[in-house]
DNA sequence: TATGAATGAGGGTTCATTCAT
DNA sequence: TATGAATGAACCCTCATTCAT
């Protein structure tokens, strides 16, 4: 009974792994049921006895990853690191995570900009519950005078439309970012906490900044 | 006889406008010919008659948008400018372009991950073009010493990322995004040129800041 | 299993014969693959279950004919029968034969002159083949002194072309040929062997061309 | 005025002979009208000017051809001829003719098998008109003696079908009767009017035969 | 009369889904 | 539960024909 369960669950994830496989590959529209069975070695037929329809299984591949995420405590922890460290870390993280699902992403991305159920849980699992994660914690170093008193939730979707661009532009095969992508996290945290204007001796760095951080309104 | 002409391109507009309205409303997939036919309000087969097939309306779209652009001129004219005014206003100008051309995006962006000709193309309209006018400018404001010695290919693309991703999050609809809207252009300049560390007594941002600068490896 | 098998021969086989017919009757292009399906009585996609596509059911159309033949074993046996005997005999045989393919050939023929692949197919197996066969049979004739020493290869290929001539012209529906059907065989025979010219004071064209002659009746 | 309807005439046939080898090439139904356009150098629609449809090009082709024939002076002139020469002569004219026709036959043939109207025309202008000029020419050697007492309508059918079935094989593109096509004519007269049978003791199988067959080359 | 753009019916083919075995 | 043959709706595209210019 028990083995009957396991043997249930395994076939079903080989057949999420086939789909995700073919759907990146091939895209949502280009793989057809067969492929997928092929791929995962079931009849035609099987895939229905787990998955309602072809639209299901895209959506069992979105919730499947977005499940392995504990962003939270990570973030709990982390608020009386240095920031920056911290920053870089968790980029470099994620970036990693996510270039393990970059087939997942190449799968389902497309879809997501066609299909509204789809795109709404995409957006709510991928965006906004990052986003009420970051946050609190971007909050709370404002608070605690370490980062200036900016638009918090906005500039929470600015670093989180950097993290999706990047993985656009990788998809779509940058070279210049392909080389470079080790150090991403550095630099970005560069620019997210210390600007690229040449400080040294420059005023306008030093003053104007802050003066116009405050423009966010 | 110019008239004829003239007619001639006031239909193939037409098709593309209604191509493209309709790929952003059903995706490529879910858009029939007859859909866009109707809506561009001719018969089936005239369709062929200005495109070779469905998929060549795609490439049209694309190539049509990326006709109008003349960021190369902006560019040298602004050497001299202030690099954050210029940013500013040259971040808010693009915005607003894509965002009429949101559609555009919405009809082509999901086949461009998945397909191999179209996503070259994407590629290079508007990435590849885009990162050949920006970096010399970058470079330029480096070796003018007003930016500081970053990885400069690098810093396009992660400024170019952010711009893809910002589009990519807006058509996935976030509120907090469309709220705040009118203000990114702005706020991604502080972030870019000072960086929102709290400056104000802190060191680290000031000195730390250059020596993080050269991660550009 | 063995049942499905067998199933599956036999639908395949209704459906070469849906074909065939519709085929033949309304001619390759006419006929739909609605049409035939519905002969077949099976769905239009079950078709493409069995056949890669339309033009597959044309060669299958052809393969399968020539596969019941086996002239070879004929004509080694009958070396030493009387040449003429034989002659009627196996052109009897091959005359019935094509009646019952005369479906076969309507369908097939019109596209034979059209496609190129086809043509080489048939050609090969209609053509070639029993040119194959008849030669060694015709040049051991000659060689036993029964026929006269003439170019061998092209005397089979002016029977063979006196039989296709036959085919086509019955098909054309010439009343005078579906008439005296019975007696071609006889009378070829007579032509081919003993020619038409009244031989001056031959009694072979008088007594015996006559009396087979006569057959006709 | 006489020019313009020259013009017209011209224009026709230009058409026709346009059609004819667009047919020959591609088939009826591969043919377009465009195509057919294009070679003949004029727009789609002014053919349908000249001619109804589609189909009409056909039997106008078809028409075209069979006028030029005119066997039947041949024939009453030819009786006192010696049968046999003028077969030969006969036969290698109609072989020559009809090779400058194969175009025409070979667009026109393919449909000839598929429409009912075609064939009946087909039948009428190439098998009919030709068989009512040679059977009384058959039956009158039949009378004077020199040809054998035969089923004359059935022996005219089987020539026409040698005829018919040397075109077809000639368009199948066999190598042995393209190799041998000039000695076709002999060794049909020889197979028609003296047999192929090595008369048995008959030193005219020994010294006419061979002074005949000597054809093969 | 010539043009060639517009038309739209029609057909081959695909493929998600069903269901008898 | 697994299978895979059967289904048939749906779609892209072609092309003969029409007709306004």
């Amino acid at each position: 009974m028990k083995r009957r369960e396991r043997l249930k669950q395994e076939k079903e994830a080989r057949i999420l792994d086939a789909a995700a496989a073919v759907f990146s590959g091939k895209g949502y529209h280009g793989a057809t049921i067969r492929d997928i069975a092929a791929r995962a070695d079931v009849a035609d037929g099987t895939i229905y006895n787990y998955f309602d329809n072809k639209f299901d299984l895209l959506v069992a591949i979105l919730t499947r990853v977005s499940q392995s995420e504990q962003l939270g405590a990570e973030l709990t922890q982390a608020l009386d690191q240095d920031a920056r460290d911290f920053f870089v870390a968790a980029f470099r993280d994620r970036l990693a995570r996510i270039e393990a699902g970059e087939e997942m992403l190449k799968a389902v991305l497309p879809q997501v900009f066609v299909n509204e159920e789809l795109r709404r849980q995409f957006y709510q699992q991928y965006v906004r519950r990052i986003a009420g994660l970051l946050e609190p914690y971007v909050q709370a170093q404002v608070d605690r005078g370490r980062i200036a008193p900016v638009n918090v939730p906005l500039v929470t979707r600015l670093v989180q439309s950097a993290f999706v661009g990047l993985l656009v532009m990788r998809i779509l095969g940058d070279e210049a970012l392909r080389a470079g992508w080790d150090d991403v996290p550095e630099l970005m945290a560069t620019m997210v906490f210390d600007g690229l204007a040449a400080a040294a001796g420059a005023p306008g760095a030093q003053e104007a900044a802050p003066a116009r951080a405050t423009v966010e309104g």
